[in-house]
DNA sequence: AGAAACGGAA
């Protein structure tokens, strides 16, 4: 209840006059008919006219009198005098209730309300169940437990558990007391449910969130023929639109048009949001059409429909049909307008709409600023965060939890964890959302020694981790490649009594895989199904996105059909991830197929299968898909570039490649990053324009990285370019010192050269570096067992009898003219023990064994993990005749797929 | 009318 008295008076001396009472003149009134009128300006006066109404006592009236007289004394904050007056006047047979309400209207405590009522209860007043029911209310917001279950007796001893109001009002005491549980176990014990104990029950339960519970409730209601009122309809709708109930929110919308309530506007505004809350956009347009009356609420209703279900064109078009009807908006009109644009990801909008909503004269409230901070967030402008926050500052909206937590979450994503910080240190109620936000922050930069510590000091606070605080760990463990913490964190979690679900478990396998540990991925995976927990959509993508990464066409062929048979296939995350795990894992044809399958394909699936065509070497492909994805109206981006130009690259598309080079920043303003410079620079140099490239290198405006040099560097090789090459090598040795394929490169290009005191001289520099080799090796995929062929390490089991049908192919091979490339062997041995060198490359092991054990007419194919010699290559066409096969061999670098002697890479890799 | 967690492309 509103202070009405202005709590100044209360210190004014008691002689001055008091500047104005709005209470007074009706008082005053009563009064006047008592013949007193005029003298009541002070306390004293009150006193005065008081001690003369004692003195004509035997007045009939005095029960009206002792009432003015009380109020009269509470305006002029003299309690104690207002209830001895009321008693010694009245007390018997008056009703007390309004006067202890008036009483607490007045500004007085709730305590003194209830020290009055045991006074005048222990001087033998009889009150009325109206006075008891207010009485009890009171006992709930005191939390006077005691108090109320006393009363509790005292109302059975004395007959009064009948009376409708004082059920309602037991109710709500159990429920405010002891909890909704104890409210609901009181109902369905009460003998005699009358109407208003189930809209008060059902209130109650609405007002603490319990939707099913009040759904049970209103169907058990219309069970007993109860008639509920209007409040209960809405809070039974609201439900319906919370638990997402569309079925019984069609039944109550029956029964309000039986009912013939479809008058009511507050009522179709709450069918108008539950038809909204359960995606039925078209019904919550129909209540709306059907009315015969719009206020501003049925409006906002509206509005936050469409807002909320991402039809922003059509909000406006109704905000414009608002305007014109003459009703005007009013700050949750702005705040429906703000959050839906937000919600969506028109995140310019919303800043837009925030000025236009200052400009219509309306101070942004702390909603409008959550929303417009989630806004500022995504668009990473930190600046404008920042100025939001002097503003929440200013006008004191950072007490506000949500305000806090936005900010909070706004400084994380913008990289600002100091800022972060010190808001979520300032902020008086912290809730567990503000600590997520935080620890996630500190976890996803990898400074873990802060999100473990957050972590503690939370419990030790009271607030208990939950699975969202879990997965901010798991997933910042995971991506930042320490995933034996990550899988830790899961048993941490499991053991605090919290079981991991399908994200937990999801954060855990993405993180791997992001952070390329595809082989963790797929074994967490297998652990999360021994867990009993099944994939998901986003379980789907990551585990393709790691066999992608490991080139596993047969797993990722199971998890294709899977996918059917669950429907993740019609998500287009799932989908993208398909056409991308087909191209990198060679089966174009199935990337193609399902990449013409996606309906609503993103820009990703688009870059995905351009990225595919330019890897297998068909640029005119590539570029045509872009073609046809610039005609669907979509805008290419940075990606969609980088895939363009290795697709030239690949292809040896000089021209193209300046083209789409240019075209970038000219025609789509997208500035190109150090890979796009690399790309032209690998397309450049492949080509044989060294000097070129060269130049390109020397005027590009970004410092030339390792990938630049790397891509000149092997050019040097190809075009056998010394000086160049010993320019780009002598970058690469500062900027990574320990990556051994430079030192590889540049070695073969000595040992071409016969420059055997360079290479070992190079040999040295690595040991004294201390750069490891790595490993090089190919497999290939036979039934359900990948086999490994590693140029060191433990030689493969069946190793003999693949040599001895090698021997055979070979001189199979020569009959067609063949002729091993020794020149790939850049060691200073005989050609007879290069030749032999030559047949123990792990490609040749690799597809051998592939001849040997598939069956007929399957294609072979086989992975490696760096480029491809050119001895290998030329052996890998003339077996594709001699046994008439196909076969897929993806190096390092990009695809080969040979067939009938030819190459779809044409030589040029 | 309002806040946080898992997913695809280089």
């Amino acid at each position: 209840m509103a202070k009405l008295a202005p709590s100044h008076l209360l210190q004014t001396p008691l002689s001055s006059k008091p500047t104005s009472l709005p209470r007074l003149s009706s008082t005053l009134t009563l009064l006047d008919d008592l013949g007193h009128l005029g003298e009541l300006k002070t306390l004293s006066s009150v006193k005065a006219v008081h001690a003369q109404m004692i003195k004509m006592s035997n007045n009939n009236k005095m029960d009206i009198k002792a009432k003015s007289l009380a109020t009269c004394y509470l305006e002029f904050g003299d309690s104690r005098s207002a209830a001895m007056a009321f008693f010694v006047g009245s007390a018997h047979y008056l009703p007390w209730s309004p006067f202890l309400e008036e009483f607490r209207r007045y500004g007085n405590d709730p305590e003194d309300v209830l020290k009055f009522f045991l006074e005048f209860h222990n001087r033998g007043v009889v009150f009325d169940s109206r006075v008891l029911g207010f009485v009890l209310k009171l006992c709930g917001n005191l939390k006077e437990l005691w108090l109320g279950l006393e009363m509790h007796a005292y109302l059975i001893k004395k007959g009064f558990d009948l009376d409708v109001y004082l059920n309602c009002a037991l109710i709500n005491f159990y429920g405010t007391c002891l909890g909704i549980e104890s409210s609901n176990q009181l109902f369905d014990e009460m003998h005699k449910k009358e109407d208003m104990l189930w809209d008060e029950v059902i209130k109650l339960n609405s007002k603490k969130g319990r939707w099913v519970k009040v759904l049970e409730l209103f169907s058990n209601m219309q069970l007993s023929f109860a008639k509920p009122n209007s409040a209960t309809i809405i809070n039974a709708l609201q439900a319906c639109g919370k638990v997402r109930a569309l079925n019984e929110g069609k039944q109550i919308h029956g029964y309000v048009l039986r009912w013939g309530l479809e008058s009511n506007l507050s009522i179709c505004n709450s069918l108008i949001s539950m038809y909204s809350r359960n995606d039925r956009l078209e019904l919550a347009k129909a209540v709306f059409d059907s009315m015969n009356d719009h206020n501003l609420s049925s409006w906002n209703s509206i509005i936050s429909s469409y807002t909320a279900l991402g039809c922003l064109n059509d909000a406006w078009i109704v905000y414009y049909e608002m305007e014109l009807s003459d009703v005007k908006p009013d700050i949750v009109t702005w705040n429906c307008l703000l959050s839906g644009h937000s919600l969506h990801g028109s995140y310019q909008e919303v800043l837009a709409i925030l000025k236009r909503m200052q400009d219509a004269g309306f101070k942004p409230n702390s909603s409008s600023i959550t929303s417009v901070l989630q806004a500022v967030s995504e668009l990473c402008l930190l600046k404008h965060g920042k100025e939001i926050h002097a503003f929440v500052i200013r006008n004191g909206l950072d007490y506000d939890v949500y305000v806090g937590t936005s900010l909070v979450d706004m400084y994380v994503k913008n990289n600002c964890l100091s800022f972060a910080q010190s808001v979520f240190d300032n902020m008086k109620n912290k809730n567990i959302f503000a600590w997520n936000c935080l620890i996630s922050g500190y976890s996803f930069e990898g400074l873990f020694e802060d999100a473990e510590q957050l972590l503690n000091s939370m419990s030790q606070e009271g607030i208990k981790p939950d699975l969202v605080t879990w997965n901010g760990l798991i997933l910042g463990y995971a991506m930042k490649g320490r995933h034996k913490e990550a899988i830790a964190a899961i048993h941490r979690m499991k053991s605090s009594g919290l079981t991991p679900n399908v994200v937990s478990w999801t954060a855990l396998i993405s993180g791997c895989s992001q952070n390329e540990n595809h082989a963790e991925s797929l074994k967490y995976f297998l652990q999360m199904q021994e867990d009993g927990i099944r994939a998901n959509f986003a379980t789907i993508s990551s585990l393709l996105k790691a066999c992608a990464g490991l080139s596993l066409l047969r797993k990722g062929e199971e998890i294709h059909c899977h996918s059917i048979r669950k429907g993740f296939i019609e998500d287009v995350f799932v989908a993208t991830a398909l056409v991308d795990m087909y191209s990198k894992a060679g089966n174009f044809r199935s990337a193609y197929e399902v990449f013409r399958m996606i309906k609503n394909r993103t820009l990703a699936s688009w870059n995905c299968m351009i990225m595919g065509f330019a890897t297998y070497g068909s640029a005119k492909e590539a570029i045509s898909l872009f073609n046809e994805m610039r005609g669907a109206g979509l805008q290419p981006d940075a990606i969609t570039f980088t895939a363009l130009l290795s697709g030239c690259k690949n292809s040896g598309l000089v021209d193209e490649g300046w083209k789409f080079f240019d075209s970038m920043s000219t025609d789509y303003n997208i500035a190109p990053t150090i890979e796009h410079f690399s790309c032209m620079v690998d397309i450049l140099a492949r080509a044989g324009y060294l000097d070129e490239a060269w130049d390109f290198i020397q005027t590009m405006p970004l410092k030339p990285d390792a990938s630049i040099w790397g891509a000149f560097l092997a050019s040097c090789l190809t075009h056998k370019n010394l000086e160049f090459a010993e320019t780009a090598a002598k970058n690469l040795f500062e900027l990574e010192p320990h990556n051994p394929a430079n030192y590889v490169l540049m070695m073969n290009l000595y040992s071409i050269s016969n420059r055997w005191v360079d290479v070992e001289r190079l040999k040295d520099l690595m040991r004294k570096v201390g750069v490891k080799h790595s490993p090089v090796w190919s497999w290939t995929q036979i039934d359900q067992k990948i086999h490994m062929f590693c140029a060191e390490g433990k030689p493969h089991p069946d190793l003999g009898e693949i040599y001895f049908e090698l021997y055979h192919l070979v001189s199979e091979m020569k009959k067609l003219g063949y002729e091993p490339d020794i020149s790939c062997v850049h060691q200073n041995i005989d050609a007879v023990e290069k030749k032999k060198m030559l047949l123990s490359h792990t490609e040749k092991l690799a597809i051998t064994y592939g001849l040997m054990k598939m069956k007929n007419g399957e294609p072979i194919r086989v992975v490696n993990n760096t480029r491809v010699c050119s001895d290998c290559h030329t052996a890998a066409k003339y077996i594709s005749v001699v046994r008439k096969c196909e076969i897929f061999l993806k190096d390092g670098t990009r695809f080969h797929h040979f067939r009938e002697g030819k190459c779809t890479c044409n030589d040029c890799w």
